[in-house]
DNA sequence: ATGGCCATCGCGGATGGA
């Protein structure tokens, strides 16, 4: 079985490209974050054909996510219950039946724009959210993925240029107190469990040439339950939708479970 | 290098992203 993640940056713009995705990757599921799209506007039909049923949170201009899945996702959740909030960053849902079954959580974490400011604060306030129900939410349903942008490096080596971005966004050591106090939780970043390329990163500034540089970070993250752990046979970024026309400036990442 | 790019809304240029 395989799950995965990826920031589109616009689903009406970055429909092909997904399809195309889904078509030489047929994964099991897929979360999508930053739809910019309203619910009614949302591909349901193209999604049907590639085999794949769907369920969204849409929202006009910003955010906006979905849950993609070739068999029903159950009990599906939006946003974090217990945190009043009103932007589209999260969809929840159960994959699978008995002892196969999932319980996956897609979110759109915030940006946070610079440390200091007002979303700065939403971001650490929504991170404390999150936690708190994912706290709950873990004893409900032990075989649980977190996955999505994360907004978030987890240490330098999610960094191209740690020393130049120290303390600068996705890099502070508030943002990775919450990301490390979700791992507290009894969570896996799957990234880790295996050797990876050297510079793996998930997103890359559009400008200066980002990508061919390589100068990226790592922020889109799965992390895997204790009770999923054992079952994780890999976890890769694919850089090959980057390299597209008009790519997202993100990267999907995939995670295999035995 | 003061910023470079992209998407949205909407028709110019501000805002948000990361």
């Amino acid at each position: 079985m395989q799950y995965a993640t990826w920031n589109v940056n616009s689903l009406s713009v970055r429909l092909p490209q997904v399809l195309d995705w889904l078509a030489a990757n047929p994964v099991d599921v897929l979360v999508l974050q930053e739809l910019k799209m309203t619910d009614d506007k949302f591909p349901f039909d193209a999604f049907a054909q590639a085999g794949y049923q769907a369920q969204c949170f849409g929202q006009k201009t910003y955010n906006g996510v979905a849950l993609l899945s070739r068999t029903p996702a159950a009990d599906v959740v939006k946003n974090i219950p217990g945190f009043d909030d009103d932007m589209a960053r999260v969809i929840s849902g159960t994959v699978g039946d008995g002892e196969q079954s999932v319980r996956v959580v897609g979110a759109y974490f915030p940006n946070g724009q610079e440390p200091g400011s007002e979303k700065f604060e939403y971001k650490m306030e929504w991170l404390k959210g999150l936690r708190l129900w994912l706290k709950e939410e873990l004893v409900n349903h032990p075989r649980l993925l977190l996955m999505g942008d994360f907004n978030i490096t987890f240490d330098d080596l999610d960094v191209w240029d740690p020393e130049g971005l120290r303390d600068q966004i996705h890099c502070t050591d508030e943002e990775r107190y919450h990301l490390n106090a979700l791992i507290a939780l009894g969570l896996t970043d799957s990234h880790r469990m295996f050797s990876q390329p050297a510079k793996s990163f998930s997103w890359w500034d559009y400008r200066d040439a980002g990508f061919r540089r390589n100068r990226g970070l790592r922020i889109d993250h799965i992390l895997v339950s204790n009770a999923l752990k054992p079952r994780v046979t890999a976890c890769v970024i694919d850089k090959t939708p980057r390299k597209n026309e008009r790519p997202s400036d993100h990267a999907p990442v995939v995670v295999t479970l035995s």
